[in-house]
DNA sequence: CTCCAGGGGTTCC
DNA sequence: GGAACCCATGGA
C-alpha cells in the first residue's frame, strides 16, 4: 500500500469520473483501476491518497500519474486571481485533476470517444483489453499493447461493437508498432509539430489529437475543440480565452467541461 | 420512431 | 475554406 500524505487536495470523485479515463470504476472500497499493468484502489482519507495493491517500489509511477508532484494549489490560485470565470471553474471542480496517462491507450481510448458517449466508450475500452491485453490479476487485464492490436484483423475485433472506429484503431496501431508514430519523438516535438504529426493518423482530427497531448504526452496547452465545449467557451468567455491562462489550456479545459457539465447551457 | 453522444473523412461548392 | 452528409452502435 502506498499512502501519499498531503494530495494537495485530488477529489477522486470528481477527477476518475471526469471523463478525461475509462478505465476506473468506482467500488465501495474506492476507485479502481488499470495502469500499465498495475492494478490498483484509490482512496482519499482526509489529506491522503491511499493507494492499495501498489508496491513502494512503483511510488513514483503513481506519483507521475496523479500528478501528484504538480503545485496545484498555486496554479488554482492563479487562474482564480486573474480571471473571474475561470474562477467559477475552479469553484465548480476544486478537486479535479488532470492524470498523466500512458500514451498509447490514451490516444486508442480518445479514437474510441469520436462521436461517442462515456457509458459506450468505457464498454468498449473494457472489451478491447479482455480480447486483446495481457491477464493480470482477479480477471482484470492490461491496456493492450501496440503489437498485440496492430496483429488483430478488422473482422476479429467486431466483438468489441465499436463501429467504424476499429479501422482506425487498427491504423493508430500499426503506426505506433511500426514506428513512424513514436511517443519519444512526440515529446521532443514543438506542440504544434506533434499535433500535426498525431492527425496525420487516421481517425485523429484536432480533438483526439489534442486530448491525446493533453492526457497522454503532458502538453497542457491543446485547446479546447469539440462543439459543446465550444459552446460553453462562447458562454463563459465569451471575449475569448483569457490571455493569463495560455500554456494552461488543458487544465482549463478539463476546468471548463466540469463547469458546463454542471451549468448546462441553452442550446 | 427519432435524436444524439466529449469527431473525422469525404464530397461537394 | 467551409458546409453537408456519411459512418456503427446503443441509450433515451
Amino acid at each position: 500500500m502506498l499512502i501519499f500524505e498531503d494530495c494537495g487536495g485530488f477529489d477522486p470523485d470528481v477527477t476518475f469520473a471526469s471523463g478525461q479515463c475509462f478505465r476506473w470504476k468506482q467500488e465501495n472500497d474506492g476507485w479502481h483501476g488499470v495502469a500499465e499493468g498495475r492494478c490498483v484502489t484509490v482512496l482519499r482519507r482526509q489529506d491522503a491518497l491511499i493507494v492499495t495493491g501498489a508496491a513502494e517500489i512503483d511510488r513514483q509511477f503513481w506519483k507521475n500519474y496523479l500528478a501528484l508532484d504538480l503545485d496545484y494549489s498555486a496554479l488554482l490560485e492563479r487562474f482564480c486571481r486573474r480571471s473571474r470565470r475561470l474562477a467559477a471553474c475552479v469553484e465548480a471542480a476544486p478537486g479535479l485533476r488532470v492524470l498523466r496517462q500512458p500514451f498509447f491507450e490514451t490516444l486508442i481510448t480518445f479514437i474510441i470517444s469520436q462521436n461517442n458517449n462515456i457509458p459506450r466508450i468505457r464498454g468498449i475500452v473494457e472489451r478491447l483489453c479482455q480480447c486483446c491485453g495481457a491477464p493480470l490479476e482477479n480477471g482484470q487485464y492490461a491496456f493492450p499493447s501496440p503489437d498485440q492490436l496492430a496483429a488483430r484483423t478488422s473482422e476479429s475485433l467486431e466483438i468489441l461493437r465499436a463501429g467504424w472506429r476499429v479501422e482506425y484503431i487498427l491504423d493508430a496501431a500499426r503506426r505506433v508498432a511500426e514506428g513512424s508514430l513514436c511517443e519519444e519523438q512526440l515529446r521532443a516535438m514543438p506542440f504544434e509539430e506533434a499535433r500535426a504529426r498525431l492527425m496525420t493518423v487516421r481517425g485523429v482530427g484536432p480533438k483526439v489529437a489534442d486530448c491525446t497531448l493533453l492526457y497522454g504526452l503532458g502538453c497542457w496547452q491543446a485547446a479546447p475543440m469539440d462543439v459543446w465545449m465550444k459552446r460553453a467557451m462562447r458562454t463563459l468567455f465569451p471575449r475569448g480565452f483569457p490571455r493569463c491562462c495560455r500554456g494552461w489550456e488543458g487544465i482549463a479545459q478539463q476546468y471548463i467541461f466540469e463547469y458546463a457539465r454542471r451549468h448546462p447551457l441553452d442550446k
